[in-house]
DNA sequence: TCTTGAGATTGGTTTTACCACTTACAAAGA
DNA sequence: TCTTTGTAAGTGGTAAAACCAATCTCAAGA
């Protein structure tokens, strides 16, 4: 009988996951960022300092950063110190893993980026302003710039969204779409070279951008929209053509026993 | 070099990261993952043994491990072994943590929760199965029976959102949607005390049930909306409340000067 | 004033050892 | 024969000490 999992999960996750020390740590940092006591840029004690002052051990401590170091929340520099993160950003791996994990398929991927990126796109076309507009502009023309280069393309493609995203000024939204757009990104780049032809995406693009420029929030959601079910679309077509072999190399000792 | 650093884009790298030892860990088991040798529920070799197959020392191969139990991949539990995850489940804390640290706004999360659950209001209205509705049924007799809880009723709350999430048959949105709920019970349970009447709240739950039970989409949608801007405009009602008392967290305390 | 290099400091890695927990299995009891 | 139980092996968790590599500081020298 494991536990009912209480629903209230993760949020003082005493739960699983490792044993308490490391726990403690990212508790412990975690109130210290709650309380105010630290901020984003500001340094953190030193390891072999620090480590005293929780009295645990170097190893202990080192475990618990290297959580918060995965969440984003901190990151280390050799040689000169831990440092709080100054820009919120999910950390994109865990999404992209959970999709090899589970067989997330692109439908799943499209659509939740129609649900997240539509709306994003009218908040973005009543919010925008004159800086984020600009780097807008700027990310257009790389796309105009890459017509014929398709990984570089790709790359300015997903930039472009997130810049829209960002134009949104909630950057809940704009970390969630990092998040889709890195797995996207981690997926297609595999299949971009059988695309043949980026004119259509680039004419949406275009559109998209008039839409926010000129605060047509309707407009930019749909045409946001329309783009999106065409990019899948073409997708589906990348994939549908003949594959340079991928093999899924046979099952593995799968030991099937775990009772939990 | 495994992972995509090419779209960061604007935010850091997130390259610095830990040492390549860690990463590289992450990244052969990423590997493991994506090419099928390894499946949800496997259990990994020993750490002894996967470390000399790695060829690195055992709190390296920890330290890569510890990563990837906190994106949630793995999980380990001590006697017995490292097994690979078997349900997808964000861990919400480094969005918690991003909240306290950048600050995110109620509004901003309450817009976020609108962008995701009004669309996904709808998808559940069009795809949810007997089995689906109900659990949606379940909790929403739930929260009938906390009414007078707030503490429960609250949870109830989360988890009914959470249920249609499910219910929208979107791996992905539901993710995100455990991510953004989570952050949201953390920040609330501190107010819901104040909180005097939940009827009304109750009561666009059973509109919505309804709607999505009978596969209307539209009026899901329009209902879930309708019901997000009252819960905010409820909370900003809490917010302003004069505490009843309660210990529970200081108030923030922001005196501390920063130095970089 | 600018450069430079040595020393101190910091995080990164390894090694070794021990602890706590879980599991499997075989011996003892019914 | 079946059940119980206690031991032993194996697992992840923690700790300590030592060393490596990158970085920073700062004073000596050009």
């Amino acid at each position: 009988m494991p536990r009912a999992k209480t629903a209230t999960t993760t949020t003082t996750p005493a739960s699983d996951h490792n044993g308490p020390t490391a726990e403690h740590v990212v508790a412990r940092i975690h109130g210290m960022i709650a309380r105010g006591e630290l901020h984003p840029g500001d340094r953190l004690p030193a390891e072999r300092e620090l480590c005293k002052q929780l009295g645990i051990s170097r190893p202990s401590l080192r475990a618990g950063i290297r959580m918060l170091v995965t969440m984003g929340v901190l990151h280390s520099r050799q040689g000169s110190g831990t440092y709080v993160a100054d820009s919120p950003s999910l950390d994109s791996e865990q999404l992209s893993l959970m999709a090899a994990l589970h067989g997330f398929t692109f439908d799943q991927m499209f659509e939740a980026r129609r649900v997240l990126e539509v709306q994003i796109a009218g908040l973005a076309a009543e919010r925008a302003s004159g800086e984020t507009l600009a780097v807008l502009a700027e990310e257009l023309a790389n796309l105009y710039a890459t017509l014929n280069d398709p990984q570089q393309y790709l790359i300015h493609d997903i930039k472009f969204h997130r810049a829209i995203a960002a134009a949104s000024d909630n950057p809940i939204l704009a970390a969630l779409v990092e998040m889709v757009s890195a797995v996207m990104y981690d997926r297609r780049r595999a299949t971009i070279g059988r695309a043949h032809d980026f004119n259509e995406s680039q004419g949406m693009h275009q559109r998209i951008y008039r839409a926010i420029r000129n605060h047509k929030a309707d407009e930019a959601r749909a045409t946001m929209h329309e783009h999106l079910l065409l990019a899948q679309h073409a997708y589906r077509t990348e994939e549908a053509r003949p594959q340079p072999d991928r093999q899924a190399s046979p099952p593995v000792k799968r030991s099937t026993k775990r009772k939990r």
